[in-house]
DNA sequence: ATGAAAGCGCTAACAC
DNA sequence: GTGTTAGCGCTTTCAT
């Protein structure tokens, strides 16, 4: 049978609530405490986080919501988000929600029920409904690397923005100046494609529509655009990808059509994640600083839920432009 | 304030055995299990997991104790058995032990004490006096992908050595001989080495000893090995790298040396994963049957917690290989 | 400083 | 078929 604190009790030589008050670290006799501590040690008596938890404490465990923990880039924030949530003694319950409205209900409401202590939803969440039902029953909430306003949630986020200005900056620094974007269809592009076009103002060179291409999140469609952009009658010199597997496609289109990179074409991707390594050549990206925007959202939301939390904040971290050999000079 | 089983049961007019009834499935009268059905509707009530876990029942939670999440093979096994679980109601939750004694005992301690139904261990689980202690307290463990010999446990694998011999096998068929090995230390490498060393001894061919190298995990270890092996004076026409990431290493290696791939080199790697995909060239490489496996575990498991096992299995699955461009015929 | 006792929300006999 | 009641293991007043 599995030990209690009755048997930590009866060992010791006090009533339960000594035991409890040792274990909550309440003002004990010196001597009581000892005994307890020593009978704990004796039985090897773990206390039950499930009984603590249904008169009132936490449950020491966060839901994280993700799209799809096999994306390498959330899997390495998942692991983030869970060394630092171990360091606090809290487990990470992890949820992929494919971007499916359905499943953010369920798994959230799944979670509830087993009392988690707060959520971190992370790049992406579509139901507003459930955020608000969260925001209402009060229960802590953090937003990571997701771009959208919520005004009443605090959110870490990577500087987008400043992602896709620094990279076209970089680019025309290399004297290029027609420049593609293949994009997504989310906040994220969205804020890099604001970027990209504040470089080019900047510089005072035009902005193109026609350069600037949106594709689903496959290296097989970025390809197949890139390739129309490549056989075009005035194609791009550079071209600004909105993520490393988009990247991936547009290196593949130039292999396809015979154009050199980075001697005719120069490529870049976003995130550096471990293929912007590997490709060949590799490419120049920016690195998002993962480990410390999971920390901070994680230390965020461990404030909220012991209360501690000042007031809802914005948190924008830095991106940082990594130059590989996928770009170069334009002549 | 939380709404609870007394709630319904006043609602309904009932008492809250019959509302427990209800939500057990137990056989309750229909007109009183309508209202039961009703009253619930309109408080938007759900029953806490806590409590009744507390009083025997499943957590419904399971514990998935890895070596590391970033690692994409291994996320994609968590989001597999992350998706099976789901199908049965079970949350799970991911632990990263980075191979570490003392993190997976206290994962598999902190795990315990919020009562989680059950474990699946994946990829290397170090510590066996941890296990040992699973099985006395007859706590349902599966041993995920994890090549060894616990008698007592049910154990899911792919078949490592059936995957190194037709590895080597499809190497010979193309008329290669000297045929390198770049392995990991761990117990698939050494299977997939004997299911090399099997298919050369078929063929009749000799077993070079200094052929077959040991690195660590990382793509620059397995590059210098590689290029070692380059700049031997008879140097191997062929290199089976144990995993994806070594394989890109030798890549690297060969265009260091100015060895043409898959001219005068085949290269191979092991798991199929995204970077054999994007490699330049892609990589001949075999696929693990990672969902297959994924949901025989969880299933395997759930029949453990439901008490409906009918005994401990080890179960085999079967890789495939997978050709792409690294590999060529040898004149 | 310590203990007795009343819950937390639910399940499972047991009685009606 | 339905209700009563005693726990599950712990926290927390409230006495002592």
């Amino acid at each position: 049978m599995k030990t209690t604190i009755y048997d930590v009790a009866e060992k010791a030589g006090v009533s339960i609530s000594t035991v409890s008050k040792v274990i909550n670290h309440q003002p004990v006799g010196m001597k009581s405490k000892q005994k307890v501590l020593d009978a704990m040690q004796e039985l090897n008596y773990k206390p039950s986080v499930l009984a603590s938890a249904l008169t009132g404490k936490r449950t020491s465990t966060i839901g994280f919501l993700l799209p799809d923990i096999a994306n390498p880039l959330i899997a390495e924030m998942a692991r983030r988000v869970e060394d630092r949530a171990h360091e606090y003694g809290f487990n990470v319950v992890i949820c992929s929600t494919d971007f499916k409205s359905e499943k953010e209900e369920r798994y959230v409401s799944l979670l509830r029920q087993k009392r988690v202590d707060g959520f971190i939803l992370a790049g992406g969440f579509r139901n507003k409904e459930v955020i608000h039902e969260l925001i209402s029953d009060n229960i802590p909430v953090i937003l990571l690397s997701e771009s959208q306003p919520y005004s009443s949630l605090t959110t870490v986020t990577v500087d987008n923005f400043l992602g896709g200005y620094e990279l076209t900056a970089y680019l025309i620094s290399l004297g290029h100046s027609r420049i593609a974007v293949i994009a997504e269809d989310n906040a994220s592009s969205r804020e890099r494609i604001r970027g990209y076009s504040q470089a080019l103002q900047e510089s005072d060179l035009d902005i193109h529509e026609d350069l600037i291409v949106v594709t689903d999140s496959t290296a097989e469609s970025a390809q197949s655009l890139a390739s129309s952009l490549l056989q075009s009658s005035n194609p791009p010199t550079a071209m600004i990808c909105c993520n490393d597997i988009l990247a991936i496609g547009a290196l593949l289109a130039a292999r396809e059509e015979h154009v050199l990179v980075p001697e005719e074409l120069s490529i870049t991707g976003f995130d550096n994640t471990l293929i912007s390594k590997s490709s060949d050549p590799p490419l120049t990206t920016v690195e998002v600083p993962v480990q410390s925007m999971c920390s901070q959202a994680v230390d965020l939301l461990i404030d909220e839920i012991e209360g501690k939390a000042s007031e809802k904040q914005k948190i924008l971290v830095l991106p940082k432009l990594i130059v590989r050999r996928s770009t170069s000079r334009f002549h």
